[in-house]
DNA sequence: CGGGCCAGCGTTACCGCTAACAAATCGGCC
DNA sequence: GGCCGATTTGTTAGCGGTAACGCTGGCCCG
């Protein structure tokens, strides 16, 4: 009398689906992973048992088995909501695949002893592995932290990462000059520039990029004026505010983010200057604000998801060799989204 | 000759913190969880050896062993991506705690078999439980195909949940009502009122405290223009609109969220009223978006995080049954945020 | 004073899967 | 045909934790 064990949960597991296709469980979990070693024919009858039972795999005994990492930290402060909603989705596709869990911890202070006392919640729980969201990937004292604990991590979205170092991240330079080619051929030859925060190098590449573009089509870059923004919405009203008191206001503004783009905007309408036909305005980054906003701001979109997917992948591949060697840096494509807050200047 | 099996992590275990405190591994497990049946003196003890070995429990060995719920499934549709970001952190926070893995499905599309689509392919992965966010709680389409899969669901943010369901929300009525008395404290006589989306029973009871409260200040509520919105940024330059074209406009406008009351800030802009001094606005949620504007809006917070932990552990208590039952029914408390959007009206 | 009961703790046997090793199978070549 | 190495498959022993049950000793009741 084989009464079924009263701890058994009814679901379908290696045991069940190796029965089904007449071979070992571990021939199934073979299968199941990378595969090698089966010969053709035993894995198609291993895959047609499974997709008859519909076997899904524990994920939880397979990360106990392996003994794999488990737990992957990922620290936030806080960049724009938007950012990390679609961070956040990125990233948890990328672990439920692997099995492994996403821990969050806030890091709000921008005193460098608060972002080590941040980082240091992540030792105590031993994550094995650390995931930097920008503008965390620069900040010396949260990877200071996390090298002394010997945790691994991966930047996100750096403008120019250190040789050597785990990152993924798009190309804000070409992203930059791409998006600044838009507006000189749209016609515009009197460009104001809002520069992002100077804590992060992708400020520095997106300025670089702009400044490319200009002097690739010849005008003098010293006409075009340039103020210093900080990535925030209000550091973006100031900027703008200077920009248009200027005796000779651009024609176009080129912000180095959306919420920036935004307070231009703003400003513009305040100053009863009609965006695009009075004065054209770009962001960069592609946020749920670009959209809710009037008009709708021609920007930048970086694969936010993608990259942290790939951010996450990477940092595994790096906690689990599994032979493969993967590339330690990866540039993801960027996209340019024209929308309604751009167009050819005002006739004079 | 002991030598250690070469399979072992290296970390702590049970087993570890049972023979530093002098007792065996099921006692340590009953301290770290309930804590049922274990002497005072021996518990301290047991706690005295987590500690000095700063031990945490192996969540995948938990699961696989307890044989608990570990995939939860969170259907996402397109609330604002400030939404969606809090949310994911709440759930995030507590599905770590529980060691179990959160599961995301986007759901775009607005036709229901669209939605039961998306909703299938949860049955199909074996998720064990099911969170959702507005505005996918009220989405009939969605809850019959959970119904039709035995899978039992927890809805968050539902202005008006049916009897028995798993539900966690605020008093979006009471909170309506305080805004609106809000208005009514600073000598608004004459508030427009923007409705939210009908498909969602929030709009509702909104509606219904803007109404209550009107009434209350023995007002009259024929009086107040009313327009209908559908919680877009786009619906509510329409309803702003038509509310400031009317022969005598209101002097405030009272928006069901954040987007709509934006948008009513836009409108106002491009017409040269001021915001406050010429139109009061007032919002709904709080998202990131009230404080990327100009002013920044007078709005009502919803506790977003703690109500994503509140579902996910209410969804888990129904699914391990625990022994204590939980209220089917949470309401969490709103705060209203006063801000700058928001002034007495100008004399007349 | 013996037996039943229960709080408190230990023992055993797994949960579902996979690393490591052992065994079996398959060609290829002399 | 038999031997050898490479490939494919099976077996065993856990990973770290907990459910179920067993054992102990004190307490109360008859």
């Amino acid at each position: 009398m084989t009464k079924p064990s009263r701890r058994s949960r009814g679901s379908i597991t290696v045991q069940d689906v190796a029965r089904e296709a007449g071979v070992s469980a571990m021939t199934v979990s073979r299968v199941v992973n990378g595969g090698t070693n089966v010969r053709e024919a035993t894995r198609e009858a291993v895959l047609a048992a499974i997709a008859k039972l519909n076997y899904s795999p524990n994920s939880a005994a397979r990360s106990l088995a392996a003994g794999e990492a488990t737990q992957i930290g990922l620290l936030y402060s806080n960049p724009s909501a938007a950012y990390l909603s679609q961070f956040l989705i990125g990233a948890l596709a990328a672990a439920r695949r692997a099995g492994c869990h996403l821990v969050l911890e806030a890091c709000e202070g921008e005193r460098a002893e608060e972002q080590a006392e941040a980082t240091r919640g992540f030792v105590q729980t031993h994550v094995q592995g650390v995931i930097l969201p920008p503008p965390l990937s620069e900040v010396t004292a949260v990877r200071d932290e996390l090298e002394a604990a010997g945790i691994p991590w991966v930047s996100v979205a750096m403008g120019l990462p250190p040789e050597g170092s785990l990152n993924v991240r798009i190309d804000d330079f070409a992203a930059a000059c791409a998006m600044t080619k838009h507006l000189l051929d749209m016609g515009h030859r009197h460009i104001g520039f809002i520069r992002g925060n100077p804590n992060q190098t992708s400020s520095a590449e997106r300025y670089r990029g702009f400044c490319a573009a200009i002097e690739e089509a010849g005008l003098d870059l010293a006409a075009m004026p340039v103020e210093q923004g900080y990535f925030t919405f209000r550091s973006g009203i100031v900027a703008s505010e200077a920009l248009l008191d200027l005796p000779d206001p651009p024609t176009a503004i080129f912000a180095s983010n959306d919420d920036m783009a935004a307070a231009a905007v703003g400003v513009a309408h305040r100053r009863g200057l009609h965006v695009p036909q009075d004065l054209s305005v770009v962001g960069f980054d592609d946020t749920a604000l670009a959209t809710t906003m009037w008009p709708e701001l021609t920007t930048v979109r970086q694969p936010i998801a993608a990259m942290a997917e790939a951010a996450l992948t990477m940092l595994l591949d790096e906690l689990r060799p599994r032979g493969q060697i993967t590339e330690p840096e990866q540039v993801l494509a960027h996209q340019l989204i024209v929308r309604e807050s751009c167009a050819p200047p005002p006739k004079r």
